[in-house]
DNA sequence: TATATTGAAGGTCAAAGAAAGTCAAAATCA
DNA sequence: TGATTTTGACTTTCTTTGACCTTCAATATA
């Protein structure tokens, strides 16, 4: 087996279900008796915004790197819903939304206030039907940025 | 864990309601068992006015540190920002607005997203002048949100 | 009383140390 | 042979340490 494929195994059983970890490099490369840029290679490779993983680090005394796993649950909850959208969306069914999102913790109350107020019609003020179309496009957009 | 940021909890954890502190460099270079510079070093690397805090200090016989935290509240400096805003808003004073909230830690990083996605020209999509008279009034909207 | 001395603070800065990052050459694999 | 993996020299960032500097208050001295 690949040190590549061995080490990223080893990372990927660190996760509990905290959702992020943190390794040494110079620890990790040593037990796997690899040089130090063999992990970066591994994180580079195995673990891309692509694949679902966000990486952090801080260097010097008592560095680390950090790997967060994105949330595949309230990720796929929010693409179902923008795919549910469609082209025009009515106060009410946000209102609808927003209390599920509330009820299942997907949003904090901020959050959810945000959502709100920047789809209400006081500040949209325009006409019928292009009110509900802007309202759909910034609800679906904001909603992208809830992912993770 | 590093011992500056064990000195930097330490030091966070003597703040009360009073809004400052006083500390002795050398009693808490002895308590950390570290050399007294160590103690400017977490001074100006974790209580830099761009994090809040303020920092005067008096040398000699009885010298002390007094670190003061700037509360300017939220709902102060949201409701500043919201009075600040004409009925114009350009997408570039909105990413200014934004990067400064970030460093004074006004809003989490969702937030921000959300602030910028609900006012983006490719969400908004409709002509100047209109575009920037609405972009101001989801913008001041969604700030009011932000007041706890 | 005015000035000098002294010791007790805190300040500065640069070197040493401790991580992690980069990049390209070499090796290996399919 | 082209793509992927492995290696290592060099770089960057952050932390720790220590030698030396400045300021202040109290006390001693002229």
């Amino acid at each position: 087996m690949r040190m590549s494929d061995a080490i990223e195994e080893f990372i990927k059983e660190l996760f509990d279900e905290e959702g992020y970890i943190e390794i040494q490099r110079n620890d990790l490369a040593e037990q796997f008796n690899c040089v130090p840029s063999q992990i970066n290679y591994v994180i580079a490779t195995r673990f891309k915004p692509s694949q679902g993983y966000y990486v952090e680090s801080k260097r010097g005394g008592g560095g680390h790197i950090k790997i967060r796993k994105i949330n595949i649950t309230k990720s796929n909850y929010f693409m179902h819903i923008i795919n549910s959208i469609e082209d025009y969306l009515s106060r009410q069914e946000v209102d609808i939304f927003i209390s599920n999102f509330l009820s299942y913790n997907m949003v904090t109350e901020t959050e959810a206030k945000l959502l709100k107020v920047a789809t209400s019609d006081n500040v949209l003020k325009i006409a019928q039907p292009e009110r509900d179309i802007l309202r759909a496009r910034i609800f679906k957009n904001m909603l992208v940025n809830l992912i993770d």
